[in-house]
DNA sequence: GATGAATGAGCCTTCATTCAT
DNA sequence: GATGAATGAAGGCTCATTCAT
């Protein structure tokens, strides 16, 4: 029968093949979501318009996507994790705590700055993170647990170790947050024109003075001056 | 003739108590569509359950507000008008840039943590105040528009004075705004049970170090401690 | 107890009086209904805007209509009832039944010329009258059939004598009816500001034209233009 | 390589197909709703029930339609279109202004009297296209414009050339369609069951006696009775 | 009796999801 | 496997009608 050479018909096409298919489709899905969701925002978003940004149909999508809710969900997973595990590399070689946090910081504004669409979805989100209760999907909440706990445990280390004034750490690591996520949008805002490495050492002195004691915070901020020069 | 008295007239006391009437419904539309906003986000908030909440029919809800949009629109014009009128209010008395920041400080915190569904409107919006075009109504962008031209100046003033490091103004404001609402974020999610006065020194605490200069921020933090006592 | 004298209170007012009132609203509702339904149509009318029209609340509208179509049931009724009256009242002086026909045109129209509202409802009925199953309520039938079968009867004589073509009686008085609808249409569209008299000879010379034999026509023809000298 | 076979082409012959369901879908539902329009009205039909009456579901309707009133003006477009081009395409063998009108109106008789739902339309309309700012749709109007200058122009040029008494066009144009519905309206009540072609003699024989002359009307008519034997 | 505030059924429309081709 | 047409549940809003004051 020649049913069998149809233009869709894709059966005898090897597992390997069918699987690489298969992921070419859900880095599209996921590039298109995320656009989309960063234009709209969850509720806004139709499944025709990803659908139709990916270049696929709808059935395609929902056979590898769940529904709107897995799609948002694997985004925040995927994007959350990559993010985490960039940042995790990248602390690798900074030697002490106050090196680590702002290596972190470094890390973490040079992730989202060249992930435009993420970033808008994240701004979007507001504080969401901070209150988990309003998190849209589960896998929103676990990334930020791994996330915060890295973040957390490193101002515990901080405070400690005087290189940061006493206060809870769930609270640094939140504001730390929120401060990254107002310099962003101010960047977003603006074009996404300016330079991300401004953005950084912007994040980084302010996290510094918000943070540090005194002679510490001085001490760091000459020496990011520096690098800067 | 007793014309007044004809069966068609109703100039007598009635509109007094109709009015009465109506603001005693608007006032319960208000609390509970802010309750269900608060929990179920702009688009999650259903009329129907606002009206339950309410404990009036659709039919009412409708001949008091236009409709979601316009019921939304009023409550951030509404209290977005009295938080900004409590600020001013408090403020005036402030001497010099600093004590007026944290002062407004306190007067934004403490209308907040007196109002927490609309609390939680806010920290669902995030950093929509943030981003402009991303407000829901233009109700929120004017009110915004204005609240932040009052910290704004108040940053540049205190920049101009040495009392604050040399940052952008609009940033200082967002920052000082995102900080409020990840430590109100906090207070929401432990509760709603922690005193809100240790809410308004830990926020004024941070900002002082945040952007003022070492010695400044000692001398200030030194008056809060002493104030708390 | 004071109760008794309150404004609204009526419970001591001769019966009289009462019918009169009565009868006073009726006549201010119809008034108002007959405005707004020919303004906006049966289904574009609301209940609240005929009683605000007639400066009277809701409950009173509906103590004394079931609703809205009851309400326009009664105008139709009596609108109706009144237009067949006068036209009956007018015809009885006429003379043969030509004289008949066209005394009667000129009572209807004259009727409908005096009541601009009821005649734009009329209109907006349009042919509801000549297809039954699609009027609006069952006054307006009987009532038609009433006035059709007064019209029929007439033509049917005519037919006899001589005086019209052999045509269906039937499709002879919807013809006429229709033609005189579309003459005061024009009417009511150039602002019912031309000479109903004019209107009156114009439709009378049509009917004349279309339904008597040449020499009959061109005899009473004759007869309008001297009259109208 | 045959990429014209790659998976998400879609070149092939579909867009035909799907091309041909669509048309037999929009088909389906320009007569369901015909005939529920033709029952019901505007106000009084509902989309639901056209949904069901042309076997498919809202949703469908919605994915052709734009709506309701979208689609009562697509049904008023096209007919209204249909009927002029036939009766343009009619007229065009008729030699002089009388045989001009008498094979228009057997034109647009015949061809509402195989629409019988957009007759009924029609006629539910009323004379709404006698007074025009009445009608629901901007496309009724236009049709309803070039239409009428069609049977004014036509009535012009025989008013000028003596085969019609001196009436004004627009009056002539309109008592000449009222006249048609009526006649239509009563075969529509009779059950649609009437030899069409009684229906057209019997509206040509009756719009001759009406507008013309009586010599030129005898002459005609006994071309008429002639051509019916 | 008079009022008009209150009700809620019902309608149009959207869009996440399914499934026949 | 891929498609996208088809589905229908659900939500915002209106307005005829009722009934407590």
């Amino acid at each position: 029968m020649k049913a069998a050479a149809a233009p869709t018909d894709t059966s005898n096409a090897k597992p390997r093949i069918r699987e690489a298919r298969r992921n070419l489709y859900r880095q599209a899905i996921l590039d298109a979501a995320e656009k989309v969701f960063a234009e709209e925002g969850f509720e806004g978003a139709k499944m025709q318009h990803i659908a139709a940004e990916a270049g696929i149909s709808l059935g395609t999508l929902y056979g590898i996507f769940d529904g709107k809710t897995a799609l948002y969900s694997e985004i925040q997973s995927t994007r959350g994790g990559e993010m985490l595990e960039q940042i995790a590399r990248e602390v690798e070689r900074a030697d002490g705590v106050l090196e680590f946090t702002l290596v972190g910081i470094a890390a973490y504004v040079r992730f989202l700055v060249t992930r435009p669409n993420y970033l808008r979805m994240h701004l979007r989100d507001g504080h969401a993170w901070a209150i988990f209760d309003t998190l849209k999907v589960p896998a929103q909440e676990e990334q930020w647990q791994r996330g915060f706990e890295m973040l957390q445990s490193t101002f515990a280390r901080g405070v400690d170790e005087g290189v940061f004034v006493p206060l809870a750490p769930t609270l640094m690591a939140r504001i730390t947050l929120a401060t990254h996520q107002i310099w962003m949008a101010e960047w977003v805002e603006s074009g996404m024109s300016g330079d991300p490495e401004d953005l950084v050492r912007g994040i980084q002195a302010h996290t510094l003075r918000a943070f540090c004691p005194p002679e510490v915070a001085a001490r760091w901020l000459a020496k990011i001056a520096g690098a800067a020069r």
